[in-house]
DNA sequence: TGACATTATGTCCAATCTGGCATAGGTTGT
DNA sequence: ACAACCTATGCCAGATTGGACATAATGTCA
């Protein structure tokens, strides 16, 4: 494990402790997490393409700005279905959705 | 809409009802039933190539026979996390499950 | 048919999730 | 510096989820 990527699993709010503890993110849950994040990039790439803000992405998709800050930080109190969700209603096709995660990692 | 998918849905425990009902289901929930039912079937052909019951495949990722039913089943009690991270712990790859999901639908 | 394995369905409840609110922090333009 | 806008963070109540258990339904083989 790269500390690259585990500062960048910390600073998004990942209870990753040391590196004994950080054991404890098993792969699967790693993959999960790379998808999660994936997602998140892709769903702020393109809100910003859109040049519209968190709060009219909300409104739009019938969410709240602050969850919308959330999906776009990959916090942990988001899930992969609501990220692609609001991937959806944003107008992502299954094809690019697949794509984004078959290059995450 | 296609009333033979309108079966499929039904069959698979989601709330339909009739037709004027079926419209509060959005096209992005649409998508997202499509996407899960996509995965349910991966997961079940997996497993069924690796020759294991559902029971065995519990056992392994740490769940119970039931709930391995309802991924396959893709009931709606059972989230794209979970069975993400479902395949993931039976090993598939971001690659995998990215193309199961692009060609959802 | 009977015994056994496998899969499906229903229910429960602790844990997790989500929209919304409040507010803090940051950015931009004047 | 100020106002206006945008984004981040913390929190909460109501809704959803997932492992577990029980049990029903289905399949398989002799």
């Amino acid at each position: 494990m790269k500390s690259s990527k585990k500062r960048d699993l910390e600073s998004a709010g990942w209870k990753v402790g040391d590196t004994q503890e950080f054991l404890e993110l098993s792969d699967a849950e790693m993959a999960l997490v790379d998808v999660r994040v994936s997602l998140s990039r892709d769903l702020r790439h393109r809100r910003r393409a859109k040049k519209i803000s968190q709060a009219t992405l909300a409104k739009r998709i019938g969410s709240s700005q602050s969850r919308v800050a959330k999906m776009e930080a990959g916090d942990p109190s988001v899930t992969i279905d609501l990220l692609m969700k609001t991937l959806f209603r944003a107008g992502s096709t299954p094809a690019e959705i697949g794509q984004v995660i078959a290059q995450a990692g």
